[in-house]
DNA sequence: CTGATTCCCGACACAATCCGTCGGAATAAG
DNA sequence: CTTATTCCGACGGATTGTGTCGGGAATCAG
């Protein structure tokens, strides 16, 4: 009997939701972002092997590989096959901001699937008056991310007034 | 040869990682806000069953009746059981913050497992100097969450500035 | 040339989580 | 008593996240 209602709901997504990408940070995030901080440290001109990171980080070495592919495609590091290969930053990493980083490791910020590029995912447009709230959402997400380079991270103490607030419930 | 590396890292995490409720919006944060508006369209006096608000919005009745649990017991909504029972908003739209509501159905805001309260889950809390980037983005969502009431969305139209940027690429 | 080192890439397996359903118990109105 | 509705626990399928494995391709040293 009701089933025809939850049809309508069911068909409608086309794609896996949050799959694409979410501002749901996974472990690519936190392991590709702690990968981009160690790189930064130890690039003095050299080549640096993913080896020697996942050892300096306690990453797992393998999984790390599969991450950082998309850092290369994306042209945030630079790397060298062969003997004495590895990764280099492509840029200083004051030029870097971390919202790239992000965005090359967990793909485009979605908070909801509604706000996909292409496509009309949303047919209730017209009547959907909720798009604003993740509109703004996604936008505070791409801000904050966007507020750090890489060199902010890199250097021990807090880079920007960072109060530790421990209130309540956020 | 390799493998006390993975190993290493592999016992660390003791608890899934982004289970708790990340920024991650799953259906649940969807399909309940939809719900709020529409009761709060909807709620005139008398409880609104969740039937109709179940077709109103074309979602799955079950599923949805599984995910406002959690809005009840926030105290967001109340609830009447019975005939010509159903649920009404506990206070006026106006005063009921979305950051409250997306708590209720997803969970703590929390982007990495790093920001969990009880337990020390990152043993690195010296080496690691990322925490900032996590916090910060923490803060901007719940900024961003509590910037809208639910009044905001059950009026048609923009509530606040909106401009609809489609630039390239967030 | 040969071999060692390192990145690159596709496929695979395991576990967790999400999404949604189902059936029944409790409560209230007519 | 019958009906309408919330409440609650359990269950299954599909998807995705996490991590491994093996081999191929590039590069350098000897």
């Amino acid at each position: 009997m009701a089933n025809h209602i939850a049809d309508a709901a069911h068909d409608a997504p086309p794609r896996g939701l949050h799959g694409s990408g979410a501002v749901a940070f996974s472990t690519r995030g936190e392991y590709g972002v702690r990968f981009m901080v160690a790189l930064a440290r130890m690039d003095h001109g050299e080549p640096v092997s993913l080896t020697d990171i996942a050892e300096a980080e306690e990453l797992p070495r393998a999984y790390l590989e599969q991450i950082i592919g998309g850092l290369r495609d994306a042209g945030i590091i630079d790397s060298q096959r062969g003997a004495h290969g590895g990764y280099r930053l492509a840029r200083p990493a004051n030029e870097v901001r971390m919202g790239a980083i992000m965005r090359a490791l967990e793909g485009p910020i979605v908070p909801m699937a509604c706000l996909a590029e292409e496509g009309s995912p949303c047919n209730r447009t017209g009547n959907c008056s909720v798009i604003p709230l993740w509109s703004r959402v996604r936008d505070a997400v791409a801000v904050a991310l966007d507020s750090f380079t890489l060199a902010d991270l890199t250097q021990p103490g807090a880079p920007i007034s960072l109060q530790r607030n421990k209130s309540a419930s956020l």
